[in-house]
DNA sequence: TGTACATCAGTGAACGCGCGTTCACTGATGTAC
DNA sequence: TGTACATCAGTGAACGCGCGTTCACTGATGTAC
């Protein structure tokens, strides 16, 4: 009687790999990315990753993907925090970009990183990454005074908004701001929070 | 007669194999990265960069050192054409980062990318980062009322800013702001200034 | 319910490749006398 | 000015390694009858 079910087929191998990607990708970084390190954290024969998704960069596209909903998936979450005042909200959104960047950096790096150019990406990929850039563009234009702005703007500060939240999470993720700059008397929590809540000037 | 010195001896080994290194980054990408590539690329013997550097790491560690000073003078030149304005300063140096992500975009994800930690980058590199970000602190502390302000705000302001020019640096790096929005009526170095502006409000 | 067969999921040996590292070497340069 | 010798810069063959890809295979599952 074996504890795990030990058939033949794996069941949901599928999965088991892009969990396996993600956490190969998080602790030896992408250069010692490999299908055949992916297949042996899983327990699997190194030629089963290419069933699945053909090549390297299949893996990585719908790891990609994946990434891209989760971290929609964390922007809501705390939105819906935030309550009703589109200020708030807008923040929200901001402080779950944040912290969706120092859960999975590795995974932000991956969606966001070079050599995945947007353009070239899966018709999945681009739309899971079409639909997180649809919620800050939502999230912006329901402030205030928001639609007697001008076209030009209007993008400029969602273009600016996103590029604060970005430029952010990717000084967090490289390890440049580690803690409050002295003199502040905030932790570090706080500190980003009230970077974060710049966007929503 | 041959046309160039061809001698056994190099001559500026070091720095050809500094400048082979950025193109291959460039033009391959890190994840193609090699030591054998960049002595090809040199037309020297495969076992020479070991020569100069120790290792990939080392190579690369030099590399980043030589961008943070391009970095820093490109930022400098544009703050000296800006006048004497200190907010068209500040804003001369953030089109002077903008500019050198769009001109040198690996060398600049090298610099800041993930996997170099900037505490366990050698000494030189170290204080060629630390004097870019020296350059920003004292940009925003000319500001007009900056010594006015508290401490804990004038460290938001800082982050802030260096935030919103990286996230834009990366965002025009990674393809997502390929032109202005439509609807703008602006093109993309109009727009790109119309945000960077922002960092001096 | 039983049987035959097609399809699907995963295996494992084999291959060729580019890599970093090592090491004995050789050509060029500088210095001492 | 000439000679000897140490030092430095770069060579190239060899090695072992992990990689992606290929391919004939086998075990499990689903479907038709």
């Amino acid at each position: 009687m074996p504890t795990k079910k030990e058939t033949y087929h794996h069941g949901d191998l599928r999965n088991a790999l892009l969990a396996a990607a993600e956490s190969v990708l998080a602790e030896t970084g992408p250069e010692a990315f490999s299908l055949r390190a992916v297949a042996r954290r899983v327990g699997v024969s190194h030629s089963a990753p290419a069933h699945h998704f053909g090549d390297t960069a299949g893996l990585l596209d719908a790891l990609a993907t994946e990434g891209f909903r989760r971290f929609l998936a964390a922007m809501e979450a705390e939105q819906a925090v935030a309550g009703d005042d589109p200020k708030e909200r807008l923040i929200g959104s901001g402080m779950g970009y944040v912290r969706f960047a120092e859960s999975a950096p590795a995974l932000l790096q991956l969606m966001f990183g070079p050599g995945r150019k947007p353009d070239e990406a899966s018709p999945e990929l681009q739309q899971a990454a079409g639909a997180s850039f649809a919620h800050l563009v939502d999230a912006c234009r329901a402030l205030p005074g928001a639609e007697s702005r001008p076209e030009a703007e209007l993008w400029a500060d969602v273009y600016a908004r996103w590029s604060l939240v970005h430029g952010l999470a990717n000084l967090l993720m490289s390890g440049r701001l580690k803690t409050a700059p002295e003199g502040t008397g905030l932790d570090r929590e706080a500190f980003v929070h009230s970077i974060v809540r710049r966007i929503a000037t």
